[in-house]
RNA sequence: GCGGACGUGGUGAAAUUGGUAUACACGCCAGACUUAGGAUCUGGUGCCGCAAGGCGUGGAGGUUCAAGUCCUCUCGUCCGCACCA
């Protein structure tokens, strides 16, 4: 790579300003709580055992910010942890006989110096892992108090189940039915279970979206907006015709019903129940329905809801009926396997003239459609029709819009006490049990006395045992001989711990507020800290977190502000989403052998070429292409860098009589500031648009080079190698310490004299097409300026009448011609 | 199907938010220095055309003196949700 011998020696500035760094703590924030304060931060990594492209664009996205920060005077906390608890420690601990904790701390260990080579200028004080015990202490507490207020609550529940992790996994955790670590298909099993009462805070949730619609990616807020899944609508309950009650044994009166379109009621032909409706199950277990039927039945209720949803619609008719509480008509039942056991009571009322599925069904069955709401537009030949419209066939509801009428019909509903207007939420509560040894043991005790009950606080926090065998087959603390036998806290009885551990995302829902306060043994976070540093600043993260991890932090703050542990409504006010790192067009990933090994390229380039290269490539939010030889341009670009700071023989910013300059040199200072003026505006408008900032640095080095002046070169450098240390801060810091004591990085005001030209250059175009252009004096009239133009483009006037003509101050003449 | 984002040179990408399209860089071409160059420096490089000139921001319309930018339709790519009644 480098042949010539050259002043640029990254390996070696690097390794010693990375080592002066973290002699003199040299990023720490300040106590001193009357500062301007920026919270920047990055999303913890999973400690995997080494760093990849993805970490290394994250941590330098942020370390960029955070840098920048501090050069103009705020208190910037930038600190790092590990997200330490998981699954990958016990996969290792099977495969290779690690024990998780030692193949955990180990990999710690090596990415932490990973990350430093990197030149990340953390906050090390406030490092800590999520498996350390005092962090397991707090959370469990969390756990406890969130049950003692209802939050958390124990239930036996149909959940989804990985085979190949062994564990449950919440709704938010199965995507496309796959299990989102391991990419296993999911399967349902019945068990108890830990919930977080999530749904308690669905609206606020939702409504609070509203606050972040600055700060946040417009696609994550969506995102978001959709997975709490509001609908506003009427639950009523549907009455069995008494034959049909007579069937039942009488055990069932009727079944509730959710909808969001009650002016359709009137358009009801058959009703719905999921496969696994309670009344389904008695006709099978009574044998009220034939063979056929039941076996069609069960066919339905064995295949995985997965499955379900690409199915062709399907029903049976469970020969009963439902009374239609507006038109006293009786109304067929059938088993749908569309309709979602888990939603709305798991029974639909269905209006085949006005919703797709139930049109399907309805055709499909030969079940009437019958017009409720008509429209210009609607053609019920071809399918339903959803959109608003005018009621008819609806008794006196009947030309009423049908939006009018869907208040009037939950109106007379509540009136008669039959129904409800009622909120629904997609959001199911979140699930945190998981079956795995590498997790916080969830705090509590099952006593045969007591029932379940929480561990004290005093005894906080259980830990994990270490002597165990990780088998992959089943839960090690299940299997531990001794871990598992305790005393009851409330009655001292002989009792058993719950060995179910904590969901990994819990850790994670909290972590930023843990960094206020530095590894204090005492509390979670010092409320004054969290008052002063919270909330996030600057968030840096991966898109695949928009709905997990963001949505559980969210809640989590808002249910220790309950708790009366904070005072923070929201924890990241600003999010960046980056893009992935790809190679030749495709993720990096070991399977597919296309990656780039972080080490590799800091071993051979350095890591400022590295992150000039990261920043340089891509705006921060896109996909990043990786490109060999586009590093190697970063690393030229530092040589020139380097080898052309002999020009500077100034140690501070000079002062410089602007008007005396030649054009070159006028020109390289305008560039030099016109690069200062992007950086501040980047920042500003958190475009964070680093390749903008340093496409003008480069350009003003080249503009710098077309001239001669010294001083012109060192108020340049001065400027210059304050943009640059966001992105390279070894070389940044190496040369400003030999050139200017370090002093140039500071807010650097700009001189408004450097953007002043004494002539401008206009484009002249006829017609909106650029014919040439004329150099003017800025104070030029603007008839002199036209005339001029027309002189200039006289050949694209000859034969043409000129109808108008427009004159816009510093860009250009337009001339129209016919 | 619904929702969101995005389509600009050979490539990664800019464009002061309606005002000179393609900055900066990669690549490529030429030249200089060199035994040599995969180092360095200098210059060139949207497409068609010998030129004058014409054409150009996925495509088609529209608004405007002026459109990559605004509006309508359309095609394509990516992402999310996916029977939520």
């Amino acid at each position: 790579m480098q042949q010539e011998p050259s002043k640029y020696e990254p390996l070696k500035i690097e390794k010693k300003w990375q080592t002066r760094w973290e002699e003199a703590r040299a990023f720490e924030p300040s106590d001193d709580k009357s500062l301007p304060k920026k919270y920047i931060l990055s999303m913890f990594p999973y400690p995997s055992g080494r760093i990849h492209m993805g970490h290394v664009r994250n941590y330098t996205i942020s370390d960029a910010i955070a840098r920048h920060y501090r050069q103009m005077g705020y208190n910037v906390l930038h600190p790092m942890g590990w997200d330490s608890f998981g699954m990958p420690a016990e996969n290792a601990a099977i495969k290779h006989g690690l024990h998780p904790k030692k193949w955990t701390y180990e990999n710690i260990d090596y990415m932490r110096q990973e990350l430093a080579s990197l030149g990340l200028s953390f906050s090390r004080k406030r490092e800590f892992a999520t498996s350390d015990p005092l962090y397991t202490k707090f959370e469990q507490e969390f756990i406890i108090r969130m049950f003692e207020e209802g939050l958390l609550y124990e239930k036996k529940q149909r959940v989804n189940w990985c085979e190949t992790c062994h564990t449950v996994l919440a709704n938010e955790q199965v995507i496309d039915g796959r299990c989102w670590r391991c990419d296993n298909e999911i399967a349902l099993r019945e068990m108890p279970g830990y919930y977080i009462r999530i749904t308690a805070y669905a609206q606020e949730l939702l409504d609070d979206l509203k606050k972040l619609e600055d700060g946040w990616p417009k696609q994550v807020v969506t995102m978001q907006e959709n997975w709490i899944g509001r609908s506003e609508g009427l639950s009523f309950r549907l009455m069995l015709a008494q034959q049909s009650q007579a069937k039942l044994g009488n055990s069932f009166q009727g079944f509730e019903v959710f909808t969001t379109r009650p002016d359709t009621i009137y358009g009801v032909s058959y009703t719905a129940l999921a496969p696994e409706h309670p009344i389904v199950n008695y006709l099978i277990e009574h044998g009220c329905l034939d063979e056929a039927k039941i076996a069609q039945i069960k066919a339905m209720q064995n295949m995985p809801e997965r499955e379900r949803a690409t199915a062709e619609k399907e029903g049976v008719d469970l020969e009963i009926s439902v009374i239609n509480p507006l038109t006293s008509e009786e109304i067929p039942v059938w088993v749908a396997n569309f309709v979602l056991s888990g939603y709305g009571g798991g029974a639909v009322m269905a209006v085949p003239a006005h919703d797709q599925r139930d049109w399907e069904f309805a055709t499909k069955y030969g079940l009437p459609i019958r017009e409720v709401v008509h429209a210009p537009g609607s053609d019920l030949e071809k399918g339903a029709w959803s959109g608003d419209g005018v009621l008819v066939a609806s008794g006196h509801y009947t030309g009423m819009s049908n939006r009018e009428a869907k208040d009037a019909i939950i109106d007379h509903f509540e009136v008669l006490a039959i129904g409800r207007r009622e909120i629904n939420y997609k959001l199911r509560d979140w699930g945190i049990s998981r079956q795995r040894y590498w997790g916080a043991p969830i705090p509590f005790i099952h006593c045969p006395a007591c029932g379940l009950v929480p561990e004290a606080i005093e005894n906080l926090p259980i830990t994990l045992p270490d002597d165990v065998e990780i088998t992959g087959e089943g839960n090690p603390l299940e299997s531990h001989p001794t871990w598992k036998k305790t005393a009851c806290p409330r009655c001292g009885g002989d009792a058993t711990r719950e060995t179910d551990t904590m969901d990994t995302f819990v850790q994670s829902s909290w972590y930023f507020l843990r960094y206020c306060t530095p590894n204090d043994p005492e509390r979670p976070f010092k409320r004054e800290d969290v008052d002063y540093w919270m909330s996030v600043d600057q968030y840096v993260g991966g898109i695949e977190h928009a709905i997990l991890h963001l949505l559980y932090a969210r809640f989590f703050t808002k249910a220790l502000r309950d708790l009366g542990y904070i005072n923070v409504d929201e924890p990241f006010s600003n999010l960046l989403t980056q893009g992935m790192v790809l190679k030749e067009g495709a993720k990096m990933s070991k399977s597919k052998g296309n990656t780039v090994d972080p080490d590799a390229i800091i071993a051979s380039y350095g890591a400022d070429t590295a992150r000039l290269f990261i920043l340089f490539a891509a705006p921060p939010q896109k996909e990043l292409e990786w490109n060999d030889s586009a590093v190697e341009g970063a690393f030229k670009f530092i040589r020139r860098l380097v080898d052309r700071s002999d020009n500077v023989t100034e140690k501070s910013l000079p002062g410089i009589d602007h008007a005396a300059l030649s054009k070159e040199e006028k020109t390289a200072r305008r560039k030099v500031y016109e690069a200062l003026r992007k950086s501040a505006e980047i920042y500003e408008n958190r475009s964070f648009a680093f390749n903008t900032v340093i496409a003008a640095a480069m350009e003003a080095l080249n503009a710098l080079n077309a001239q001669k002046n010294t001083l012109v070169w060192s108020e340049g450098y001065f400027v210059l190698l304050n943009i640059l240390e966001p992105v390279i801060p070894h070389i940044c810091w190496e040369l400003s310490e030999k050139l200017f004591e370090l002093g140039n990085f500071t807010a650097i005001t700009i001189p408004q004299e450097v953007f002043e030209a004494e002539s401008i250059r206009l484009a002249v175009t006829v017609n909106g097409k650029k014919r040439d252009e004329i150099e003017v004096s800025p104070d030029l009239g603007k008839e002199e300026i036209l005339s001029m133009a027309k002189t200039k483009c006289a050949k694209w006037l000859e034969d043409k009448t000129l109808v108008k003509e427009i004159y816009v101050p510093g860009k250009l003449v337009n001339l129209v011609v016919k």
